[in-house]
DNA sequence: ATTCAATTATTGTGATCACAAATTTAAGAA
DNA sequence: TTCTTAAATTTGTGATCACAATAATTGAAT
């Protein structure tokens, strides 16, 4: 049997300006969303520290912080994992993503002014431009970017973090997500969302936003799919 | 001038068998869910760890966590307190509420078989036997865990995590929210809810929840109401 | 009295250490 | 070999210390 399965992160340098947790934290967010981190797998404060090259005091902040989001999973024995995926799960986060966005995005709808609709659909262009290029990197950055945009101009509101929950619980798989457009043709649900903010339409501005994470999740439209993908990520499970 | 004001914080004796950083935790989310530290008033990890006799360290950690579950906010300064509420996030916070309890409501019910009814219902009574006694503590605690009971029959409920946070940023709220029943007559919306799980009708289920939770905070349905409230609270804010 | 600068005190961050609990490894018996 | 048990290692927790950044205080000058 071989040693346990090494962890590859994506260092990137830290801005002098930002805490050593605040960038530890990111750098992990950033390597669990893009499921550099096989869940399952047991995380060590001073096995991180030691790939972080930083002291174990940082790690522990950021590990406590991203399992009170839900990133991390603490078990009894206060070991610390990448929680594993399930199919019932995924359909469960699929909902409350569905649930919780269209919610935000009809409680935003009366602030979107001009220059927040005109930042939109600037932001569209930009996601556009990234699928041309097939930069799934940036299609997914700039995706989150434009829902950002949208559920923020709510001065209000606060179910952004509760949203940025799922999105780090869905991991990986919000990048497969926006791997399928080559595949079936799919009508542009950002644009029937802009031309529902133009209209003030609420209820259509919803059904857009729910249609574009369905329709993002398509992939996973049959178990036996779903299944495959999660099983390649758990392949290490006990 | 006097000093900054003082916090008074109910301290329970520590379970041996708990780590002193979940002691801390849950000291202080009682705290601040109970209204004890007044929103805007500055907390210091050395002044918490004073009062609850403990090293800085445990404070540190708990405070994060709470941090990241919107119970605190870290200023720009790194400065942590508890939010202030105004009148236009108490509505998004209820609105959230009522979006996604409803929903975690009608996930659950498929799952909800005899047993569970059977526990619901015995929680149900619990509820009326505190109201009875005028218990307000009791009130709220068996109100949340007749609610935490509904949505966790769902097996793969992934939704209560962020409950808990609306829960917590609506804080002393959720108090007063219980505190209605005297006042004016309301249907009892719980009953509601368990007759339509008994008839397994998820829509009814979700319109009783949504209500149950909205006359609950019937106390702001006016913008002056609420005002009063929330400058109560906020009187000592800067 | 008020304003502004300099000094002092306090704070969060991060590092290091100690220790008990848990895990892994090693060894011994069947 | 397979199971059980004991030793050794690793781990999370919590305490203490150092330091730079922030906040509070003091003092002089207007």
């Amino acid at each position: 049997m071989d040693k346990k399965s090494p962890i590859r992160i994506t260092l990137t340098k830290r801005d002098e300006s930002v805490t050593i947790t605040q960038w530890v934290y990111s750098t992990l967010r950033n390597a669990i969303m893009t499921g550099q981190i096989l869940p399952g797998r047991a995380l060590t404060i001073r096995e991180l520290a030691a790939i972080l090259d930083v002291s174990p005091m940082p790690v522990r902040e950021a590990l406590r912080q991203l399992a009170a989001e839900s990133a991390l999973e603490i078990q009894g024995n206060r070991r610390v994992m990448v929680p594993k995926m399930t199919a019932m799960k995924f359909n469960e986060l699929c909902e409350a993503r569905i649930n919780l966005e269209s919610h935000a995005a009809a409680r935003a709808l009366p602030y979107i002014d001009n220059e927040r609709l005109q930042e939109l659909i600037e932001l569209d262009k930009e996601i556009d431009e990234a699928q041309d290029n097939d930069d799934m990197e940036q299609i997914t950055v700039r995706n989150q970017r434009f829902h950002r945009a949208l559920y923020t101009a709510n001065p209000h509101q606060i179910t952004l973090p509760l949203i940025e929950s799922l999105w780090l619980q869905l991991g990986p798989f919000m990048r497969l997500a926006n791997s399928r457009l080559e595949e079936h043709y799919t009508i542009d649900r950002h644009n029937e969302a802009l031309q529902a903010i133009e209209r003030k339409d609420a209820l259509a501005l919803q059904l857009a936003i729910a249609a574009d994470i369905r329709e993002g999740f398509a992939f996973a439209v049959t178990p036996e799919l779903l299944h495959s993908f999660i099983e390649q990520s758990a392949s290490e499970a006990d």
